[in-house]
DNA sequence: CCCTTAATTTGAATCATTCAAAATAAGGGC
DNA sequence: GCCCTTATTTTGAATGATTCAAATTAAGGG
């Protein structure tokens, strides 16, 4: 019974962020579960099937909410479309392919949290440091 | 003669980097010479006077073509439009308010260039890193 | 089981950005 | 200094991601 078990520790994990289980919701976090990084348009063609009569726009206020409530993460590569990933309160950082696009998690650099603190803040009190390194992934740089 | 010495200056650089001298290029060189972050429509309502008969996609067209020579440098703030900005050849980060968008440069976290080394790279072939500071900036920080 | 309110559906709009064809201007060669 | 080739800009329109708003539906407490 492992769907069963997935839709349960999903709903569990609505609930504790105070917000209402329904099936759209539970279908993208197991969706994001594996560990991917998938984007509006991705999902939506994955739990077109799964949740008859969702939309595009449902998709979109699903992860609105979702990231919201910190149960998922949004990651916005440079001209690209957002994308969106389960894996949070870590410190992981990406790694992105200037030619496909593909997204990878990489480990925080050095140590801890280095890169959370800059030499000089300007004033800003700092909540989070992103940290994305551009690249050619290992296909890109054999085919190019 | 500040002006005229600029416009030299400028010129300069579009022809050190193989690109013709034009009056577009040249304005937008200087307009991003004091070092600030510009996106598209800022700088097409900054230069329209200056550059009759202007339009925002002759804007896009001189950024795109002075991104892709190095002379300026793009950045893509999450849910938001592409900022420009002269500061080109450093390894310089930014900050950026998630309340007004204000976006300020910040020196290397953490000597040379350490955010260029992550502990594992996928295959990748990294070339850059990019990092994003998020939070509250002063004024935000005492209104909210 | 009902009621309140949150969430989704449906349809349309907005915004940044890019594409494509026609007109123009840079700058090397004469 | 003028012409020619080619890059660049102009002009007009299209694309794609994302968001807005009103109407419908469903969650879950009482």
């Amino acid at each position: 019974m492992p769907i069963t078990h997935h839709a349960t520790e999903s709903a569990a994990r609505l609930n504790a962020a105070g917000l209402r289980s329904t099936a759209p919701r539970r279908a993208v976090l197991d969706a994001l579960q594996p560990g991917g990084h998938l984007d509006a348009s991705e999902l939506y063609e994955r739990l077109r099937n799964e949740l008859p009569g969702t939309s595009l726009q449902a998709i979109y206020g699903v992860l609105t909410a979702l990231t919201e409530a910190n149960l998922v993460r949004r990651v916005t590569p440079a001209g690209g479309s957002a994308r969106y990933e389960a894996r949070v309160g870590d410190n992981h950082h990406h790694l992105l392919c200037r030619s496909c696009g593909r997204l990878e998690d990489v480990p925080c650099a050095v140590g801890a949290a280095p890169c959370l603190t800059p030499s000089t803040d300007h004033g800003f009190s700092i909540e989070s440091a992103e940290v994305t390194f551009h690249g050619l992934c290992s296909d890109c740089a054999t085919t190019g």
